[in-house]
RNA sequence: GGUCCGGUAGUUCAGUUGGUUAGAAUGCCGCCCUGUCACGGCGGAGGUCGCGGGUUCGAGUCCCGUCCGGACCGCCA
């Protein structure tokens, strides 16, 4: 070995100790007479002492080490005669006695610090460098203990890890595939999975009735900051189960991450319908951690003589609890913020309910202060409440108030990162209508498409419907949500062969494309498949979120950025004529 | 496919209405300094202002195009 203890863990007790640690040089200082050296590992940061006057000729060749030369030193641990107590090691120093460089290094691009001065895209250059800092250290420790504390909980309750194949089926449903050629089987592709989805489904046909795996999933879309190309998932499937089991079943392994992981004790969740979430957050994936539900105003609002609720489809307010306060000039760029195409609102109409009692709005030449008091009683707004309303489209207008709900909520300071809100959002659409997209169309030839997938089962009562109104049908699916960010989702499957057929006749699938995509699952199905239902975890995202973060990236040791690029190896990349040929593979660029 | 923001020293940034030799901090190099830990002091080097074109007597600055990065919309069953 070429150290006999760590950088972070030598204290007043091992003094005297003759001590040999091996580390990268993270900073020196010379003060002429002396030099000071801080060693770090992965553990921490022990200070290196090198005297001119003891050994004139060793202090010489500190001096000389750059920043990250990997060093190894032994010595004498001594007591500080001047203490850190910001560090752990920082009672006690090294007296070196022998200095050997094990490696040179290049000075950094950017400071190995917790608050660094490199720039993103140089960290995702030099992700092995960045990798050295403790911040983005501490993000792998977190993501590490995840893992760990996930396999333990699922572990104890029977759950197999069986791991299932990256080189799969191509299948026009949903995301984009990520495609392989097959040099062997010339012009033909596997696809990366999106999911284990039927993989894990075909486990249940196999008897393993509690399946889990963690799990890299790859989709070809745009990118965000918390979407990667490929990305983990904590998939999940049991047999025998409801959709109760599943629910209580993965809520605990969330209350299991936060009380181990965190020491956060979460309540039971809440389940919330669909219905509801979209009725009073305009969203799917609520942000809980703060009430300014939404508050319907069509039947107050309309036959004033004001065109644009008279208009619109549907008119919407929230209750900002204390925002009455609110100058012109921030109503006004609230104004601006809705505007943006990103939100996409018209304009926006505000009433200050004022602690005098009094109620001004920006339209008060349409609605007079009793109209303006009718309002409030509908908010639930008191003295010192600001109120906000939106209107036009259903649609639209939801998803812009939820926005809007959203930044009030962030001005407002009702969303500490450090609260957790957790629900279940319960009986989603089975099915969502096309509205025109031509390659779906194409596709599919289908007037629908799944909202989770097509071997998400209908609910038993609602399958009369499918005949009559499938829009209505609502499915046996769920998704958890952690303030505001969906975290998993999953659903109770088909396990039926002709409840199979019926949904992939509605999809559009004709027998001959659903037997070619999907034969295999349908032959599964005669073979005596239980009835079966699971979830998956966005892995990345519950690790953000533990860790505090908005973006996935500093939770993946090698992420790509926003074009898909992995800027430090430079991949994608050509391939060269000789494996194109191979592959059987011509390219065109268009 | 679209919207917005950014690209100036190794790095992070400033740069006014278009006007002399493009600045600061930090890092780097040299000298000095015996208790530093954001050490301190003095000195020095370091620039294709992303790239191409245009307007102008004159462009880091204005216009057009393009490349790169970031955030978002569409997309992500």
């Amino acid at each position: 070995m070429l150290r006999t203890h760590t950088c972070g863990e030598l204290n007043i007790s091992q003094l005297n100790t003759i001590v040999t640690l091996s580390g990268w040089v993270a900073k020196s200082r010379d003060l002429g007479g002396m030099t000071f050296i801080d060693l770090r590992d992965r553990y921490g940061i022990t200070q290196l002492a090198f005297n001119m006057e003891t050994n004139a000729e060793l202090c010489e060749s500190a001096r000389k080490l750059g920043r990250e030369f990997v060093i190894q030193v032994t010595g004498k641990v001594i007591e500080r005669s001047s203490k850190n107590l910001k560090i752990a090691t920082g009672e006690i120093e090294i007296i070196v006695e022998k200095l050997t460089i094990l490696n040179v290094s290049q000075t950094p691009p950017f400071t190995i610090d917790d608050n660094t001065d490199g720039g993103d895209d140089l960290r995702m250059k030099y992700r092995y460098l960045d990798l050295r800092r403790n911040n983005v250290r501490a993000n792998m420790e977190l993501r590490h203990r995840m893992a760990i504390e996930t396999r333990n909980y699922l572990d104890k309750l029977n759950f197999l890890e069986v791991e299932t194949p990256v080189l799969i089926k191509s299948t026009p449903e949903g995301a984009r595939d990520f495609v392989v050629p097959s040099r062997m089987n010339a012009g033909e592709f596997y696809a990366l999975p999106q999911s284990p989805q039927t993989f894990k489904q075909l486990l249940m046909v196999g008897g393993f009735d509690r399946y889990y795996q963690i799990v890299k999933c790859f989709r070809d879309e745009d990118l965000r900051a918390d979407r990667q190309p490929e990305f983990t998932q904590i998939d999940c499937e049991m047999s025998f189960v409801e959709q109760e089991d599943i629910l209580n079943t993965f809520e605990g392994l969330v209350k299991h991450l936060f009380k181990t992981v965190k020491g956060v004790d979460i309540e039971k969740m809440p389940r919330m319908t669909y219905a509801d979430a979209m009725k009073f957050y305009g969203n799917d994936k609520p942000d809980t951690r703060f009430e300014m539900k939404f508050v319907e105003l069509n039947n107050v609002v309309k036959n004033k003589g004001f065109k644009v609720f008279d208009d619109a489809e549907f008119v919407v307010g929230i209750c900002a609890k204390g925002a009455a306060e609110y100058t012109r000039k921030q109503l006004d760029e609230l104004t601006e913020w809705v505007k943006r195409p990103q939100i996409g609102a018209t304009g926006l109409v505000y009433a200050r309910y004022n602690a005098d009692g009094t109620i001004k709005s920006s339209v008060d030449k349409f609605y007079n202060e009793d109209e303006l008091k009718i309002w409030s009683q509908h908010f639930g707004a008191e003295k010192g409440d600001l109120m906000l309303v939106l209107a036009g489209g259903l649609e639209k207008t939801q998803k812009a108030m939820s926005e809007l709900r959203l930044e009030m909520g962030t001005k407002l300071g009702l969303r500490n990162k450090n609260t957790y809100s957790c629900l279940w959002v319960i009986d989603f659409p089975l099915l969502e209508w096309n509205d025109g997209d031509p390659n779906l169309l194409a596709s599919l030839a289908g007037r629908w498409h799944a909202k989770h997938h097509p071997f998400t089962s209908p609910k038993p009562e609602d399958i009369e419907l499918l005949k009559t109104n499938p829009g209505s049908v609502r499915a046996n699916a769920y998704d958890m949500v952690i303030n505001g960010v969906e975290v998993g989702g999953g659903s109770i499957r088909i396990y039926n062969k002709t409840l199979q057929a019926q949904m992939f006749e509605l999809l559009g699938f004709t027998d001959e494309e659903a037997q070619k995509q999907f034969g295999f699952l349908m032959s599964a199905f005669e073979y005596g498949a239980p009835p079966h239902g699971g979830l998956a975890f966005g892995f990345d995202r519950l690790c953000s979120l533990f860790g505090g973060a908005e973006s996935i990236r500093d939770f993946i040791a090698f992420p790509k950025n926003n074009s898909g690029r992995d800027v430090m190896i430079d991949s994608p990349s050509p391939i060269t004529d000789e494996q194109l040929k191979e592959l059987n593979i011509r390219v065109k660029i268009e």
